[in-house]
DNA sequence: AGCACGCCGACT
DNA sequence: GTCGGCGTGCTC
C-alpha cells in the first residue's frame, strides 16, 4: 500500500511513501503523518490519495508515524486545495502551507528545551528517554536532528512525545505540541463554608489579615454576580495581591482549581435579532432565497447605507436554524473587528472570527471547532476561506468589488472571492456577493443571468443619498499664491458642518507630508534607488520614503545635481492636509487615518471607536477611511484631490474612481441623508463624475463596458498574468518577449503581448508584466497553462535569465 | 525548504 | 594548491 502525500513545500508534484503494515488500518485521506525526505529531514504531510501500485522505478520511504486519529481536514478541502494548484498555477504544497495553521506543521527544525523546573531524578524514565533527557539537562536545547543522531533509532517521535509528557522538556518552534490548551485557575468557596450560618460565623470572628477578608467580600460578590469566578479576574477586580489569596487557599476557606479553557470568548449560542427588516429588505431578502433555487450565486447591488447587513444576518440566521455552516467574507482584517461588533449582537456565540493575525493557538482551536461543526459561523478576511469547514451552506462576500480580495504575493495567488465560488459549489452551497459598487466582471455576469441579481436602490429608512457638489479648482477663488489644497468653499462646508456639531471626513489618496521634492535650480527630483519612483517627503519622521518598496533615505539638503540647498515640497499628503486643516480649525479635534498613523494592530480599531463616540470633529486619512462602518454624525466628506483619482494610470480608472468616490461619499449622512460631499477637481467634465453625482452605477456600468470594447482586454475574458521582474528592467523585458513569441506560436492571436496599458512603468521599472487572454475552452485553458509553464522552464533555462523571476498570476484584478 | 554539489575567486 | 562563497538541482 502507497500513500500520495502532499508536504508544504514548493515540490512540482506530490510524492509517495509507502505505509507500514503497522499503520494500514488507521491511515486514510486527511490524516497528518510524518515523513522523511531525504536523509533525516522530516516533514508533517497530509495524505491525499492512498493506492496499491506505484511506477516501478520508485522505492518509497516508509511512513513514519501518524499524528492524528482522524483526518485533520474533510476530502472536500483536498479537492478544494487541487483546483487551487492548477487554477492558480502553484503547487499543492503551497496551499497547505497558507491553509494549516502553523501549530498543526511541524518539521525537524523543532527544538527540544530542556524544563528548568525539572528535578534531576531521572528514574522515571526509559534508556532511550534518559539519553536524551541527559544530553538536554547539559545543552539546554537539542535540534530534532541531534536528538535522531544520539539515539539511533528511526522513529523518534514517540520518545519526545514521552519526554514532554513527562515534563522533561518543552518543544518549541513548529512542533505540534506548540499548541497549549489554556489553563485558567478557578477559585470556590471551601465546601465547609457553604451553608450560610458557617459563612457567617467565620466573618464575625474574623482578626487578623484585613485584606483577606477583603478580598473574600470580593469574591463573594463576584460568585454572586457571575457564579463562576477566575482567579485572574477576581484578582483585577478586587485590586488584590496573590499573597492575598494564598492565604485564604492555605486557610482552607477558599480552592483554587485549574482548568483547561477555551481561549476564545464563548457567548451564549442565541439568535435574538434586534431590528426588523424594512419592507425593501424584506422584498429583497425573498427575492435573494428565490434567485437561489435557481442558481448558486447571486450579486446583491445595493447602494451605501442600504441595509445589506441586517440582510446578511437574515441570512445567516437561516443558515443556522438549518444547523448549516456559514463563511462571511469580508476584504481586510481591519473590518472584521468593528462588524464583529455588530453581529455578536444578534447572533451571538454562533460567530467566531478568524484571519491571518490572529495568534497560532487561537488559530487551532477555531479550526477545530470548524472542523467538528461546533462553530456555525465564522467572519474573516480571505484565508478563512482555507478552513475546514464540514457542512458550509452559504458565502456571503462582503465588498465583493474589493481588490484586497486577491491575494498577491506568496503563492497561492487566489483571488478570495472566485476561489469562494468554487469551494461554494463543491458544497453545494450558496455564495451573496454584495457591494455597493459591484466589480463589472460580477455586474457582467449578473447582467448575463449567470449569477442572480439583486438590487437595492434606496438607503434604509429612504434616507437621501448624499448630495455631490463638484469645486473647480481652477476656478476657485484661492488665493493663488498661497496654493493650498484646501479650496474656500471646502473651509466654509467645514466650518458649516463643524457649527453644527457633526463631522467631517477629509480624504486624501496619498501618505506622507509631500508626494515628492523638488530642487528649485535645476528641477532635480529625488528617486529610489530600487524603483525608479519619486521619494516622499514624512514630516513627522524627518524621512523620505519610497511608498513602492517602503525604502526609507534620510532628509535630501544638498541637491545630488546642481548643489542647491533649495527644495520645493510639492503636492500635498495626508500629513500636510492634517496639519492644514489644524491651522485652519485649530479648535477641531483632528485626526489622521493612514498607513503610518495606524501601526499597531488595535491602532485601527481604537481610531475608530474614538470617532464613533465624536471624539475626533474631523478625520484626514487615505484609503482607509473609505473601509470604516457607519459613522451617524458624519455629514461632510470632502475628497482633496479629485484629479488624481480620476488619474489612475490604470485602464481600469472608471471604475475605481467610480468606485472610490462612490464608497467615500457614502460615508456621509448615513443617519439622516443630510449629507453632503465635496469633490475638488479641474475638470468638471468628466464623464464619470455625472455618474457619481447621481450615484449612477449602472450608467457608470455600461459606459465602461463600452469603453473596454477599445481595449483588447474585456472585462470578462479569464486573464492569465505573469510578472516577470529583475534588476534590470531590459532582462525583464526580454523574457517577457520570448514568453509571448513562444505563446503566439501555439496560440496565434489569442494572446496578447505585454500590454502598455497594463504595465506600471511609473511603479517599477524593473517589473514587466504580460497579460494572456485564456480561451473559453476549457481544454484550452489547460493547453495554454502547461505552455506557460514550458515557456517559463525553457526561459528559466537560459542562463541570461536565470535570475528573473516569473510569477504566474491567474485571474488578475484586472 | 534545505542540503549536496559544482564552479570560480582569494589566499597560505 | 585549497578554502569557501554562492548559484543550481533534487528530494518519493
Amino acid at each position: 500500500m502507497f500513500a500520495e502525500i502532499i508536504i508544504p513545500l514548493s515540490l512540482p508534484k506530490n510524492y509517495t511513501w509507502s505505509i507500514p503494515d503497522h499503520l494500514k488500518d488507521s491511515i486514510e485521506p486527511g490524516i497528518r503523518v510524518e515523513v522523511t525526505l531525504r536523509k533525516n529531514k522530516k516533514y508533517t504531510g497530509i495524505v491525499k490519495k492512498i493506492h496499491a501500485t506505484i511506477a516501478p522505478e520508485l522505492t518509497p520511504a516508509p511512513i513514519l508515524s501518524i499524528l492524528d486519529s482522524e483526518p485533520l481536514i474533510h476530502p472536500m478541502q483536498l479537492q478544494f486545495w487541487e483546483w487551487i494548484a492548477n487554477y492558480y498555477m502553484c503547487t499543492e504544497g503551497e496551499v497547505m502551507q497558507a491553509a494549516i495553521p502553523t501549530n498543526l506543521k511541524l518539521s525537524s527544525e523543532s527544538v527540544l528545551q530542556w524544563n528548568e523546573e525539572r528535578t534531576l531524578d531521572f528514574s522515571d524514565l526509559s534508556d532511550t528517554e534518559y539519553i536524551v533527557a541527559e544530553a538536554l539537562e547539559i545543552k539546554k536545547e537539542l535540534r530534532i536532528s541531534e536528538v535522531q543522531q544520539l539515539l539511533d533509532i528511526v522513529n523518534i517521535y514517540p520518545v519526545i512525545k514521552k519526554l514532554v509528557e513527562k515534563g522533561v522538556c518543552f518543544i518549541w518552534e513548529e512542533l505540534k505540541e506548540k499548541y497549549k490548551q489554556k489553563i485558567e485557575t478557578y477559585i470556590q468557596l471551601h465546601p465547609s463554608y457553604n451553608n450560610e450560618e458557617q459563612l457567617e460565623a467565620l466573618l464575625n470572628n474574623w482578626t487578623k489579615a484585613p485584606k483577606q477578608m477583603e478580598l473574600l467580600l470580593a469574591y463573594l460578590h463576584l460568585k454572586q454576580k457571575e457564579n463562576i469566578v477566575i482567579q485572574s479576574e477576581l484578582l483585577k477586580k478586587a485590586n488584590a495581591s496573590i499573597a492575598q489569596l494564598k492565604g485564604l487557599i492555605e486557610k482552607g476557606i477558599l480552592l483554587a482549581e485549574k482548568r483547561s479553557t477555551d481561549r476564545l470568548p464563548t457567548l451564549p449560542k442565541e439568535i435574538s435579532l434586534d431590528f426588523t427588516l424594512s419592507d425593501g429588505q424584506e422584498k429583497a431578502l425573498q427575492a435573494i432565497n428565490t434567485a437561489f433555487e435557481q442558481k448558486n450565486v447571486c450579486l446583491l447591488h445595493g447602494v451605501t447605507s442600504s441595509g445589506k447587513t441586517q440582510l446578511y444576518i437574515k441570512m445567516i440566521e437561516q443558515q443556522i436554524l438549518r444547523n448549516q455552516q456559514v463563511l462571511y467574507l469580508l476584504p481586510e482584517i481591519a473590518l472584521t473587528a468593528q462588524m464583529i461588533r455588530r453581529l455578536q449582537k444578534s447572533l451571538g456565540g454562533h460567530i467566531a472570527i478568524y484571519h491571518s493575525k490572529f495568534n497560532p493557538n487561537e488559530r487551532v482551536e477555531i479550526w477545530n471547532k470548524i472542523k467538528s461543526g461546533e462553530t456555525k459561523v465564522v467572519l474573516g478576511a480571505r484565508s478563512a476561506l482555507l478552513l475546514p469547514f464540514k457542512n458550509l451552506g452559504l458565502i456571503i462576500c462582503d465588498e465583493e468589488h474589493d481588490a484586497s480580495y486577491k491575494q498577491q504575493d506568496p503563492a497561492p495567488r487566489y483571488h478570495c472571492r472566485d476561489a469562494a465560488i468554487y469551494y461554494a459549489s463543491l458544497f453545494n452551497a450558496k455564495i451573496l456577493l454584495g457591494s455597493a459598487t459591484p466589480s463589472i466582471e460580477s455586474y457582467y455576469n449578473a447582467k448575463l443571468q449567470k449569477y442572480g441579481l439583486i438590487e437595492l436602490h434606496e438607503r434604509f429608512g429612504n434616507i437621501a443619498l448624499p448630495q455631490i457638489n463638484l469645486i473647480d479648482t481652477k476656478k476657485s477663488t484661492t488665493n493663488k499664491q498661497i496654493k493650498s489644497p484646501l479650496t474656500p468653499e471646502l473651509i466654509e462646508a467645514i466650518q458649516l458642518a463643524l457649527t453644527a456639531g457633526n463631522q467631517v471626513i477629509l480624504f486624501q489618496n496619498r501618505r506622507g507630508y509631500s508626494p515628492y521634492i523638488l530642487c528649485e535650480t535645476c528641477g532635480w527630483i529625488p528617486h529610489c534607488q530600487h524603483c525608479d519612483v519619486t521619494l516622499t517627503y514624512h514630516k513627522s519622521k524627518n524621512k523620505l520614503n519610497c511608498h513602492y518598496c517602503g525604502a526609507v533615505y534620510p532628509t535630501i539638503n544638498t541637491c545630488t545635481a546642481c548643489g542647491s540647498h533649495h527644495f520645493i515640497q510639492k503636492n500635498f499628503g495626508t500629513e500636510k492636509i492634517e496639519e492644514l486643516v489644524t491651522e485652519e480649525f485649530p479648535d477641531a479635534k483632528i485626526a489622521r487615518m493612514d498607513y503610518d498613523s495606524i501601526k499597531g494592530k488595535n491602532d485601527h480599531d481604537n481610531l475608530i471607536k474614538l470617532f464613533e463616540q465624536q471624539r475626533i470633529n474631523i478625520l484626514v486619512g487615505t484609503q482607509m477611511v473609505v473601509k470604516g462602518l457607519d459613522f451617524e454624525k458624519v455629514s461632510l466628506v470632502g475628497i482633496i484631490d479629485g484629479d488624481g483619482i480620476l488619474n489612475f494610470t490604470d485602464f481600469r480608472v472608471n471604475e475605481r474612481a467610480f468606485q472610490l468616490m462612490e464608497q467615500v461619499s457614502g460615508r456621509a449622512g448615513r443617519k439622516n441623508g443630510q449629507g453632503s460631499v465635496f469633490i475638488q477637481v479641474s475638470n468638471l467634465h468628466h464623464p464619470v463624475l455625472n455618474f457619481v453625482k447621481e450615484h449612477n452605477y449602472v450608467q457608470l456600468f455600461q459606459f465602461e463596458i463600452d469603453n473596454r470594447k477599445h481595449f483588447s482586454y474585456p472585462p470578462f475574458t479569464r486573464l492569465i498574468q505573469v510578472i516577470f521582474k529583475h534588476k534590470e528592467k531590459h532582462i525583464a523585458e526580454e523574457a517577457a518577449n520570448i514568453m509571448m513569441r513562444g505563446m503566439k506560436q501555439h496560440f496565434g492571436d489569442m494572446m496578447n503581448g505585454p500590454s502598455q496599458p497594463i504595465v506600471d512603468r511609473v511603479r517599477n521599472q524593473y517589473l514587466w508584466e504580460i497579460l494572456i487572454k485564456l480561451p473559453k475552452d476549457t481544454k484550452l485553458i489547460l493547453n495554454c497553462k502547461k505552455n506557460i509553464q514550458q515557456q517559463m522552464a525553457m526561459i528559466q533555462s537560459n542562463k541570461r535569465y536565470r535570475s528573473v523571476y516569473i510569477i504566474p498570476n491567474v485571474d488578475p484584478v484586472y
